[in-house]
DNA sequence: CACGATTGGTTGAATCTTCAACATGTGCTC
DNA sequence: GAGCACATGTTGAAGATTCAACCAATCGTG
């Protein structure tokens, strides 16, 4: 627990000094940027960087005044809000994320032994599983 | 990744309705109850918390104004300050550990094999090291 | 179709964290 | 022992997160 506090911690400084950009704001561009046409659902994207619509709200606000982001309507469901991610947004994203896997490698896959990587995914796997569960 | 931060999520929420308790909170707590005297200085307490020597002040504050802790100079050395557990503070952490020992066997031992355990402690041992190595 | 229940999303206030500046004390060197 | 670098802690303001309240649109049921 310690040592994977100490690693997010270290992960988030190194990315905003470089960057500019919190884990969680990032977090979102990755989202955004696998999504097709590069845009979702505010609650889809909520889910899948497990964060709290509120959270998302806010953070979404200041990426958005970074230009990074945009929001706009949705067609089918008049409540819905889109997420877009801006070229600048993409760009941003792609010079970040190449510092931030290296760093990853450095302190993460690249010190842990490959079967104990595998099973550090099985285990949070059934982490995972075993929330979901319990709602 | 996004297993361990539903997990700590989880746990946080856990012990905040039921005891009104960080996580942060409960670490200083427990960092204290184990060390001599029940007592630490401020800066070694940020160490073994892994918190910023700020963030523990402003906590520490929190904690104090509960009750849980009260903060006495240091003898020897006119600038440190040792953080003591009061008798009240030993017995909040008491309540609070058991319900959360069991929460994280509940999400997190139970769920995962015991060789995978091992692994994850190995690997993150790794990572701690690799983290100081670099400072 | 009308009503209540639910979902999607935002907002503002309270809380917590980070960051930079500060005050004080120790230790080292000359 | 004066001066300077460094360590310990605290503070206040700025930034981020949580929490509860809210508005608006959809859904389901009678």
């Amino acid at each position: 627990m310690d040592g994977s506090v100490r690693l997010t911690e270290l992960l988030d400084r190194d990315l905003k000094s470089k960057h500019g950009l919190s884990v969680s704001e990032y977090e979102i561009l990755v989202r955004l940027s696998e999504a097709p046409e590069r845009r979702l659902r505010m609650a889809e994207l909520a889910e899948h960087a497990s964060q709290s619509r509120s959270r998302l709200s806010h953070t979404c606000s200041r990426l958005e005044s970074k230009g990074l982001v945009f929001r706009g309507g949705c067609p089918n469901d008049k409540r819905g809000v889109y997420a877009h991610l801006t070229d600048e947004g993409f760009a941003a994203l792609d010079r970040a994320a190449r510092d931030h896997v290296e760093t990853v490698r450095d302190f993460f896959v690249d010190v842990i032994d490959p079967s104990d990587l595998a099973a550090i995914g099985r285990a949070f796997t059934a982490v995972n599983k075993r929330i979901a569960e319990a709602g």
